[in-house]
DNA sequence: TGGTTTGATGTCACCTGGTGCCGTCAACGG
DNA sequence: CCGTTGACGGCACCAGGTGACATCAAACCA
């Protein structure tokens, strides 16, 4: 028989979610989470960087997957539509997982510094972007300018999703890059002032 | 004669520049930062929420300056075009104040936790803007959408401003806006994958 | 078989960010 | 002349986060 229980990461994480959905995130102390999940603050901090980051350790699977979906794009793809595989690609898995992200995204909303740590990884996920891009040939700023808009897209599209029902993920993706489109089309002239 | 020394926040502000800069934000306490301004910790976390927020608080401005130029904007105006005077305001601004802009760069640059505060003003200067446009009349998810590419628009011409030299924030800014313009107007299309 | 190493956890002490509460005292206003 | 206000100091306290050391099952090895 082992020493300890098993998943000791996965315990934590799943007693943190409950945690921050019962009390709030600022009710809850680490040592609230790592009792409820049988083990101690300490180990807590092995797992996890902070507090915020037991929330988000997904992340880095969505990031992989979208820098995957953006290099299987053929050669003959622009920038956006290579980039916009890759967000349909992260919004097939976030819709398999959609119970989960669901109540992830209320215990995100409902607190600032959770937000701060999201927009954190929104980032670093625009700098994978960024790299898949620049390994397709595509050269800055247009890679940067293009990742950036494509997790916009994303925010955009992800925060419909999360607060109405019956539209897949997918779809407000498509909508919202066909809107982009059309926004920045004949807007925008670079040759000065509008007024 | 007053009993304490006139402008306690700037003073505090001016302190921590230094010491971020000089020290690192990590190795700079609080206790540091209120000495130098002569004043204790307790009164600088009247002045500051965290020991973040004492290098945002310029932010504000921005905001507004951007919000005003948004409104002013002929009514024939794009709503990119309309963003994008916002944007020029907005970087008028920051190349008044150079010098400063630049060294507080270069330390939020050196750290993590600054960086995501960072995120979190600029994530606020998007909702400043998506406001801006609602009241022009744009309806989402387009307000949404410009709101978020002009913020991309401005963080990559921002930082290429930040780390070269001999070229103005505006030409920049006007730059990355062309580049979009031809980077969205013929790819992402919304009927599916590419490939 | 028996000893050793490894790795995940516990325990404890400590620092610092951040807050609540109360005290102090110049300036201001009637 | 007196009460109020506002900006600051001082103090105690909590919680996030870290370093150092102890523990002990399991895995590995002679």
């Amino acid at each position: 028989m082992s020493r300890w229980e098993p998943n000791a990461r996965g315990r934590l994480e799943q007693a943190a979610l409950e945690l921050y959905a019962e009390r709030g995130f600022d009710d809850t102390t680490v040592a609230d989470i790592a009792e409820r999940a049988g083990l101690t603050k300490r180990t807590f901090f092995r797992h996890f960087t902070d507090k915020r980051e037991v929330l988000f350790s997904g992340q880095t699977l969505l990031a992989e997957a979208y820098a995957a979906a953006v290099a299987a794009a053929p050669a003959s793809a622009t920038p956006m539509d290579a980039v916009a595989d890759g967000l349909r690609a992260v919004a097939a898995i976030v819709e398999d997982r959609g119970e989960l992200a669901r109540r992830r995204q209320a215990i995100v909303a409902a607190n600032r510094e959770l937000q701060e740590r999201e927009l954190l990884k929104r980032a670093a996920l625009a700098g994978v972007i960024v790299d898949a891009l620049r390994a397709r040939g595509v050269a800055d700023p247009v890679a940067s300018l293009t990742a950036e808009t494509a997790v916009a897209v994303f925010k955009i599209a992800y925060a419909q999703w999360s607060t109405t029902e019956n539209t897949a993920l997918t779809t407000l993706i498509d909508q919202a890059l066909g809107q982009l489109s059309a926004a920045t089309a004949n807007g925008a002239s670079a040759s000065g002032p509008a007024g």
